[in-house]
DNA sequence: AAAGAATGTGAGCAATAGTTCATAATTTCT
DNA sequence: AGAAATTATGAACTATTGCTCACATTCTTT
C-alpha cells in the first residue's frame, strides 16, 4: 500500500450529470469483477482500466480504494436488507416453520445468486474500517429476523437470529465451494438444522 | 506488494542449531500476533523488529512473507487435525449423541482457545496460494469426522461432515465476535441443531 | 586453536501502486 | 454564442515495502 500521502476523508464530487452517475457505475461494476478474479490486491489503474476510465476520473468519485470496497459492502448489505424486509413482510400470519422458511428462501437465494463475489466481498468487508453507512444496515438487518422470531414466540429471538444468520451463510458457503449448484438440498439441510434449533426441550 | 525480483521458491536454509530454531518459533510468534493486531499488510520488517530478529535472519528461514502466514496456517489445521483425531479415538462405543459432542467439545474449544488469531489465520488462507502441506492435512480432517459419523449410520456422512464443520466454525466465530465467553451455551444450541439435522424423517 | 560451518546483521535496492494536478473536453446555463 | 460548471485525462510523483547481499559473529569440529 504505497502512497497515501494528504489522506482525503470526503469524497471529492458528486456525480451530477448522468456521464458522471455512469462512470460511477463502471468504477463499482470493475472493481467488483476485478475484486472476485484477483482480490482486493487489485489495483486503481486496474480497475479504471477495466471500467474503461480513466485513472483520474475514479478518483473524482472515490477518495480512495478502500472507498469503492466499502460502497460495494454497503450495497450488498443494502440488498440483502431489502430483500429480508420484503421476505418479512410476508411472514405475517404464516407458522413460525413457514416464516424461517421465507426468510430462509430469500437469504439463500441471494448468496446462491453471485457466490464469489459475495465471498470477496465479504472477505475484503473484514479488512475495512466499519463504515457508519454499513453499520447502520446491519444493525437493522439482526433486529428484523429476531422480530420475526419474536412474534413466533422463541425465546432469546436476537441470539436466534444471529445464529441463524451465521449458520445459513457458512452452510451456503460450504456447499458452493463445494461445487453444489442446487439451493433446495441445501436449504433442506438448513431447515432440519433449524427446526431441531428451535425445538423445545 | 513491491519487489519480488527472483522469486525465490524454496526456503533458504533449514535451521540446525536451537538458535536457528528459537528464531523460526521467534519469527512465527510475532508474525501471528501482528496478523491479529494488524492484518495481512504488516510488514516483514515489523514481524523480524517484534520477533527480536534482523530482517536478514527471517529471510534465512522464511522465502517470502506468504511462506511466514502459510506455516502458521499449516500448523493451525495440524493442530485441529490432532485434536479431532484425538477425540475421535474415544468415541468408540459411544452413541452417536455422545460421539458428535465429543467431536464438537474438541473443535470448539480449539475455536475458544484464541479466537482472534484462529480469525486471522481462516482470514489469510483465503489469499494464499494452496499448499500441499496444507491441502494435506485439511484432505484428512473431512473423512475423519465423516467415518465417525458412518460408523454411527448417518446418510451421506461427508456432507454431514462438511455442513457441521461449517456450521461449527460459524456459530463460534459470531458468538466470540458478539461477545460470548461460555462454550457451554455455544455447545448446547450447536448439539440442538446437529440433533436436528441428523434427525431423520 | 584454527578452520569451517552455521547463523545473524541491516543499509539499501528495485519495483509497485496509490494518489495528485495541470490541462483538455464536454455539458449546462444565461 | 459565450461563460461557467462539470467531467475526463494520464503522465508523473513518491511513500512504501518485499527482499538481497556483503560482511560480521557465533558455534562446531578436529
Amino acid at each position: 500500500m504505497p502512497a497515501a500521502r494528504h489522506a482525503r476523508m470526503i469524497p471529492r464530487k458528486q456525480p451530477r450529470q448522468a456521464r458522471a452517475q455512469a462512470t460511477c457505475e463502471a468504477v463499482l461494476e470493475a472493481a467488483a469483477q476485478l475484486l472476485e478474479a484477483e482480490g482486493a490486491t487489485t489495483t486503481t489503474n486496474r480497475i479504471a482500466a477495466r471500467a474503461g476510465v480513466s485513472i483520474g476520473s475514479l478518483y473524482q468519485y472515490f477518495p480512495t480504494k478502500e472507498a469503492i470496497w466499502s460502497e460495494l459492502v454497503r450495497r450488498m448489505h443494502a440488498q440483502m436488507l431489502a430483500d429480508l424486509e420484503d421476505a418479512a413482510a410476508r411472514t405475517r400470519g404464516l407458522s413460525l416453520e413457514d416464516a424461517i422458511r421465507a426468510l430462509l428462501e430469500a437469504s439463500v437465494r441471494y448468496h446462491f445468486d453471485r457466490p464469489g463475489r459475495m465471498r470477496a466481498l465479504e472477505h475484503v468487508e473484514h479488512s475495512l474500517p466499519p463504515t457508519e453507512a454499513i453499520s447502520a444496515i446491519k444493525a437493522g438487518t439482526l433486529p428484523l429476523v429476531a422480530g420475526v422470531l419474536a412474534r413466533h414466540g422463541v425465546a432469546d429471538p436476537l441470539t436466534a437470529a444471529r445464529d441463524l444468520s451465521a449458520v445459513t451463510g457458512a452452510l451456503v458457503d460450504a456447499a458452493v465451494m463445494a461445487g453444489e449448484v442446487e439451493p433446495e438440498a441445501v436449504l433442506t439441510r438448513l431447515n432440519r438444522m433449524i427446526r431441531g434449533y428451535l425445538a423445545t426441550g
